[in-house]
DNA sequence: AGGCCGGATGGAAACGTTTCCATTCTTCAC
DNA sequence: GTGAAGAATGGAAACGTTTCCATCCGGCCT
């Protein structure tokens, strides 16, 4: 950043003397603690407005011991439901009066633990993230340590008592397939994001191999890919080949569904005629296209909102380990429709 | 935020006792600043360690007067494209050692004077960001009197001699204009985000204009929308009726397009069969709809990086007003194809 | 041997706030 | 008229760093 001779900000300082009282009535006055002469009033705020006074909030934090930053850590900012829920965390917090210190990892450990250091070192006063896997994460382990207060979203940690905002992936997942059964599948396959790096991954399969014993129905195929593989022809290519090919796909998350289609597209398969696609996530853009898709919709920006709540409101310091469902819903569509009459 | 009794975070005077040494050493040995005997610099490297000692960035910037730090100021975070944009940023300023601290507007003036008081009290050290018109923004005009570097994203300011880092949109418009010409299209209508809230829809608007002239082509119908509006039918009814009906519609942006695309199946045209349709941006989504979405791509992360970049390295200090062009490429889809042969 | 140089280290100031405490002044009750 | 209460205000410390300056020391040159 350049160091131009930029005419130096005004401090409390200059409004003091301008104004010709102490900083202390400055601060007491534009903070509306402590009383004051209307007089004082009015002469320290036109010192202070003449200047364009803003008060450092580095100063202030200094010796507040608060910052009023949280930091956020996602995966990725281009996965639109990660930036939704950003974005209800930024709505939130703006609301509070936060700031938001944001930082991504791109599912990159290295990243994710120097992130990490970055926002402890500027303080932020607790810390909105999701994770690779919320069991065993070197970076809430860090966090553990030095007691910062965080929330996790999306995450959904199956023993470690750490606070998170999530849907129940499992029963999400369980609603998906029963709705496909419903509709006359039998043969339901998955496409799912590597399990290494996503706890939801291993959930939303959990739930789906659940509902698919309580149905009766053997497991399809499961297709386990990385989360910024587009191209999946190939991949799925072998599964689609003969008379007993899954009718169905359920996606883990709506990305890897939109992939998903254009693939089979690609393979001269009909979405929903020959085979039917179901997402999870409920991102935007699903309902533009042609066909819409059919998705597990999780509230994304409430997700954000609520977890700047939780933390705001500090239930995760003491309550170490509370959990906030959101209730999710199906959102039909065309890419998920009755399995072709042909095939039993 | 809870404020439940958190061991005390350990300061350089802790690590200073616990090695035995002044605080000014450990400064110097931590920083590397100014020599020291390896036997200290080895105790008060344990030292530090011991206390998973974090140097407190609000310390370190109140004394330096430097807070390596960046704001960001989106309209939406929604829009994949802003959001690959800040993705962009975040990884250049990761690199530099930067933290990025983000705001968002939903384009709303209020909330984006408040976002940049935040900013300036937070005392970034300058700032990225996309407003509606970079040509009269209040709160440009704030940065300006604060000689606050910034430098706009996707802005392409008119007059205002303001550091930007833009694709050059007249041209860009043009390219697709005379792609679709080039197709045989003959009426070409243009869906548009508000002109008052976008100087990019302006531009596009006017390349659009510029390319039909120089085709010798009248323009056709415009249809100026929200950017928020998603559910276009009946917006886009009225000038799809009759035989006179545009072969061809460009939209202002990619969201936009996929809506207009949906609009036009719902009004039970097809795409490109009846009407084709080029958007603007290049979200990565696109490329996986069906059909498949003509886009002019922008390079939107570039675009971050390069305006982080170009405020990193202080351009915008001394040469206010320079700007920097990118590359655009029109991006082929299916969703663009050559003008039904029975219109004229 | 004495003076000097330079390396290692510590003391203390400064950055911009907030806030405790002390001081001054007004006002009111007796 | 005196004392006390309370309002208005200022002085100064503290927060966690960095960095200037001073001090101390050993060793080298002459």
């Amino acid at each position: 950043m350049d160091r131009v001779a930029v005419d130096r900000v005004a401090t409390i300082r200059d409004v003091a003397a301008r104004a010709g009282v102490s900083i202390a009535t400055v601060s007491r006055v534009l903070n509306g603690s402590g009383n004051a002469t209307p007089e004082t009033m009015a002469k320290v705020r036109a010192a202070a407005s003449d200047l364009s006074f803003r008060p450092s909030t580095i100063g202030r934090s200094l010796k507040a011991a608060r910052t009023r930053t949280v930091g956020v850590l996602v995966p990725s900012l281009t996965n639109p439901v990660f930036a939704e829920s950003v974005a209800g965390i930024q709505d939130a917090a703006a609301e509070a009066g936060y700031s938001v210190l944001i930082a991504s990892t791109d599912y990159d450990p290295a990243r994710e633990s120097r992130a990490i250091e970055g926002l402890l070192s500027n303080r932020v006063e607790g810390l909105v993230l999701t994770v690779a896997d919320a069991d065993r994460s070197g970076s809430l382990d860090t966090l553990d340590e030095v007691r910062l207060p965080y929330v996790l979203a999306y995450n959904q940690p199956e023993r470690a008592p750490r606070a998170h905002v999530s849907v129940d992936n499992v029963a999400a997942s369980r609603a998906v397939v029963e709705r496909m059964a419903a509709l006359g599948h039998r043969r339901i396959g998955m496409i799912v994001g590597r399990f290494r790096q996503s706890d939801r991954s291993r959930r939303r399969h959990a739930g789906w191999l659940a509902a698919l014993a309580d149905a009766g129905l053997q497991p399809g195929p499961v297709v386990e890919v990385d989360f910024n593989e587009l191209r999946l022809a190939h991949r799925l290519a072998p599964l689609l080949e003969g008379p007993e090919r899954p009718t169905a796909l359920f996606a883990s998350n709506d990305m890897l569904a939109l992939a998903t289609i254009r693939a089979l597209r690609d393979l001269g398969l009909r979405v929903p005629d020959d085979v039917s696609v179901c997402g999870f996530d409920g991102i935007e853009v699903g309902r533009l296209m042609a066909p819409s898709l059919a998705t597990l919709v999780q509230p994304a920006r409430a997700m954000g909102a609520t977890a700047f709540e939780c933390l705001r409101t500090g239930f995760s310091g003491e309550l170490q380990g509370r959990a906030v469902m959101l209730p999710f819903t199906l959102r039909p569509g065309e890419s998920l429709g009755a399995a072709p009459s042909k095939s039993t």
